[in-house]
DNA sequence: CTGTATCCTAGCCGATACTG
DNA sequence: CAGTATCGGCTAGGATACAG
């Protein structure tokens, strides 16, 4: 009974945490947060530069039921959304943080956003 | 000329980092290497689970052009490959296994692989 | 065993227009 | 401002055949 070396990947810790934050905005929407507290639609929109309006939603969507993001809404005209990371969504920042030092150790010339 | 704030996200030192590991099966073959030293390609697509040739060839191609890589071709028939980290490969190695513990932590009810 | 080449499909993703 | 709806292209991905 040891076959159950041959395990699916998606069965291991590591597959799980990718499963939540793969994709091709997930991880940048997670790190702008992690820079910035409070983000709210639009402003996401722009940071992220080259991201439409549907991907957005959905991927904010996702991270939201993943429990990685809050959503709040105030209900006035014109309407008002900020999104911002949950205490689990935070608890991901020093892998975040470790991608950023990473290219800033290979690409010196490269800048932090600010 | 402060407009510069701004700024594309994958000119920044996360984004650059991003562009090297996104993709649905990049972060997984890291991971993978990180765990074993060396796999063979057969070994790797086994181990992976779910992915085709194809894909793994052009993933494969891509990590070692951005040299986080190693290809070593055994001159025998029948052929023998073997990939494993370079030492810039390697320094990613903090990186996912933040990953791995934060799904650990998250999900303690799953294993990591053998 | 370690790939490449070809054909095909599903769905991710983008552009645009529209709604409350 | 904060989204949704619709249309359509591109490409990830599957199946199979083939090569060195």
């Amino acid at each position: 009974m040891k076959e159950k070396e041959s395990k699916n990947i998606t069965e291991t810790p590591f597959g799980y945490t990718l499963s939540l934050i793969s994709g091709k905005w997930k991880m940048i929407i997670l790190y702008l947060l992690s820079e910035h507290e409070v983000i709210r639609y639009n402003e996401l929109q722009r940071k992220i530069g080259g991201i439409t309006y549907k991907m957005l939603s959905s991927q904010l969507k996702e991270l939201e039921s993943d429990e990685l993001i809050n959503r709040k809404e105030y209900p006035m005209i014109p309407p008002k959304v900020e999104y911002s990371l949950t205490n689990r969504g935070k608890s991901l920042i020093p892998i975040l943080d470790g991608m950023c030092r990473w290219g800033s150790k290979e690409r010196p010339e490269l800048l932090c956003i600010v």
